[in-house]
DNA sequence: TTGTAGGCGTTATCAG
DNA sequence: CTGATAACGCCTACAA
C-alpha cells in the first residue's frame, strides 16, 4: 500500500505538506497543491483511516448500541432501519464513520470500554431499558462525561443526553381522538414497564380520559411486552371485557396487530365491535384490515438529531449546550381501525 | 487515558509483556499474567483498539455496503434487518467489528478506496445492481482479490464471491405450488431486472411451467420494482387480465401486498378469483388478508454465512477456497392466499 | 519465559 | 508557505 512518503517524493515535497494538502489545511501554494494532488492520483495514494485516526487520539466512528439481536423483534424493525438511516444520514454528512454494536447478552456491556478502546468517539444507544444493569453503565457514562445519547427512554441522571419523542402527548392525542368520537369506554394495552415511554404512555392515556371526566378503569388496562405474540395474548382478556369497552389504546403496531388478528380469531369484528388506535406507523399499520389508526413517531429525524448533537458537540461547534434533551412532537394518522 | 507503559511499570514487567498477557498470546508464568492482569484491572486498562489495529494493519472491521437510504425501502426493512442481525453475530463471535456504510447517491463508490483508506478488513455488498458503475467497482475488488462478498446478486466475474439464495429453485417450488393445486394459467409479476435474482425467479417460473407441459404467455407477465406501490400499480393490469389467469407469482412480499390491496379496492376477492403465492416471508406475510403463501428466504443464515466465510479468511484459517460461492436454500411456507 | 527496540503512517508543533 | 521531527500506543521479531 502506497504511502505518504512515496507521494511526497513523487511531488517533491516533505511528507507534512502532503498531510497538509490532503487534509486542506493551512495556507499553501496553488502549484504545490496541484502537484501532490497529482502524484497522489498517480499512485493511487489516499489517507491510511486508521493511521490518522491513532495519530489524532480519535476513532472517527460513532458508535451505535443495539438490544441483543434476538430481542430485536421485540421493537419493530421499522423502527431500527428509520433510526439508523437517521443516523446514517448525519454521520455520512459529517465524515464519520458507524460502528454496530450488537449488545452481549451475555457480559453487562461496559459502555464506557468503547471510549477506553477508542472504538468510538461517541455513541447512541438504542433499545435502553430501566434495568440495573443498564441504568449502571449509562450513569457511568454520564459521571465520565462522555459523548453519549439515549435514544427514548428517560432516566432521572439530569446528565444524560437524551433524543426522545413526546409519548405522553402522542398517548394524548392518540386517546383524545377517540374520545371525540364520543366514545367513552376505553382501554388500554400497554407495553413493557421497563422502558420509560410505557409510563408516558399510560400518563397520556390518563391524562386525556381524566380531562374529560372518565375515571380511568384499572379493569381494562393490559400489559403486553411490545411483541405481537403478546397481542395475539391479550386478545383472550380484552375479548373477554368487550362489553366493558367500545375502543382500545395499544402502545404499539404489532402488538395492535396481535390483538386485532386474536380478536378477529375470536369472532369480533373489527372496528365495529372495538375501536383501535395504535402507536408507531410503521410499514404494517396501513396493511393491516382495518388500517391502523396510529401515532407516527418520527424515528429518522430522532435518529439524525441525536447523531447531529453528538458530533457537532465532537468538533466544538455546538460545544454551549453539551447535555441533550431533545422531545420531539409525534402526530396522529387516522386510518379505519378507530372507526372512520 | 491510562496506557501500556504504566500498566507495565505497575505490575514490574516490560511493556512486551503486558501485551502478550492482554493478546493472550506466547507462553508466560501465570504468576506474571496475574499480576498484570491485576494492574490492568487496577489502572482501568484496556487495550487501545485504534493503536492496535495500527499497529497490526488491519481496521478489524468488516463494512457493510447498504444501499442509499431512500431506496431501502425497496427492499423489505425485514431483508436488511435480518441481514443484518446475522452478520452481526458472526462479527461479534470473532472479534470484529461492524461498519455501517451508506451509499453515496452522488459520487460512484469505490469500494477498493475501503480498503486503501483502511476503514474495513473486508466488507459485504448488499443490494448490489447490475448497472455499469457497480459492476466496475466489485469488478476492481475482485481484480485486487481484496475479501469481499456480495449478497444475492450474481455476477460474471468467477473471481467475485458470492452468498445468495436459490431464487430458480424458490420460484419452481412457488409455481409448482400452483400447479399441484390443479392451476394451469399462473401469472408472473416480477421485480426490477437490474437484479439478477429476479432472472431467477424468471428462469423457475418458466422451468415449472414448461415441466407442466404448458406453454408460458407473455400477456400475463408483468413488471414493478420490489415495492409496494409498483404492486398496486400492478394490480390495474392483473385486473384487466383477470380472465386469462387463476394465480400469480409475485417476486417479493412487498408487491403482493400492494398488489393485493389494489385487486380488492378493484372489487376482487382473493383468494377466490386469484391465487397469489409471494417471495420472502417476510414478518408482513402473515399480517395480510389472506395471509400470503411464500417463499421463505434465509436472510439470518446467508448474513452470518457471508461473514463468517470472510472472516475466517482473514485469519487464514479457510485459506483453501478463496472465493466464495454458497448458494442457500428456500423453503415454501403455505398460507391462505393460494387457496388453502 | 521475558526484555529490547524498531517500525507502523499520521498529526501537530516549531522553526525557518 | 514549507520542512524537520517528536509524539501516538502497540506489535513483534530477535535476543537473552
Amino acid at each position: 500500500m502506497t504511502n505518504r512518503k512515496e507521494v511526497a517524493e513523487l511531488a517533491g515535497v516533505s511528507e507534512a505538506t502532503v498531510s497538509r494538502v490532503l487534509n486542506g489545511i493551512g495556507p499553501m501554494k496553488e502549484s504545490t497543491r496541484e502537484r501532490v494532488l497529482e502524484a497522489a492520483k498517480r499512485l493511487n495514494y489516499e489517507l491510511n483511516a486508521v493511521a490518522s485516526s491513532f495519530a489524532r487520539g480519535r476513532s472517527g466512528n460513532l458508535g451505535v448500541v443495539l438490544p441483543y439481536v434476538p430481542k430485536v423483534h421485540l421493537f419493530s424493525t421499522y423502527y431500527f432501519s428509520e433510526l439508523l438511516s437517521g443516523i446514517g444520514e448525519a454521520v455520512r454528512s459529517k465524515g464519520y464513520g458507524l460502528l454496530l454494536l450488537f449488545r452481549d447478552p451475555t457480559a453487562t456491556y461496559d459502555y464506557v470500554s468503547l471510549y477506553r478502546t477508542q472504538r468510538v468517539d461517541a455513541c447512541i444507544i438504542l433499545g435502553a431499558s430501566a434495568i440495573e444493569a443498564e441504568l449502571e453503565g449509562i450513569n457511568r457514562l454520564a459521571e465520565e462525561e462522555l459523548p453519549f445519547c439515549v435514544m427514548d427512554q428517560k432516566f432521572d441522571n439530569p446528565l444524560v443526553s437524551i433524543v426522545a419523542a413526546d409519548h405522553e402527548q402522542g398517548s394524548y392525542d392518540a386517546v383524545k381522538h377517540l374520545l371525540d368520537k364520543g366514545l367513552r369506554t376505553i382501554g388500554f394495552l400497554n407495553g413493557s414497564p421497563q422502558y420509560s415511554n410505557s409510563w408516558d404512555r399510560m400518563s397520556g392515556y390518563r391524562r386525556a380520559l381524566q380531562e374529560a371526566g372518565i375515571q380511568p378503569d384499572e379493569s381494562i388496562m393490559y400489559e403486553g411486552n411490545y411483541s405481537r405474540t403478546s397481542g395475539i395474548q391479550a386478545a383472550k382478556d380484552v375479548h373477554r371485557d368487550l362489553h366493558k369497552m367500545e375502543a382500545i389504546f395499544v402502545s404499539n403496531d404489532r402488538m395492535a396487530i396481535g390483538l386485532m388478528q386474536g380478536l378477529r380469531e375470536l369472532g369480533c369484528r373489527l372496528p365495529e365491535e372495538l375501536k383501535v388506535v395504535a402507536y408507531d406507523d410503521s410499514d404494517a399499520a396501513s396493511l393491516t384490515e382495518p388500517p391502523l389508526t396510529t401515532v407516527k413517531v418520527p424515528f429518522y429525524e430522532m435518529g439524525r438529531l441525536a447523531a447531529e448533537r453528538l458530533l457537532d458537540r465532537l468538533t466544538d461547534k455546538g460545544n454551549t449546550e453539551s447535555v441533550i434533551n431533545e422531545r420531539l412532537k409525534t402526530e396522529l394518522k387516522v386510518r379505519k381501525s378507530s372507526g372512520n
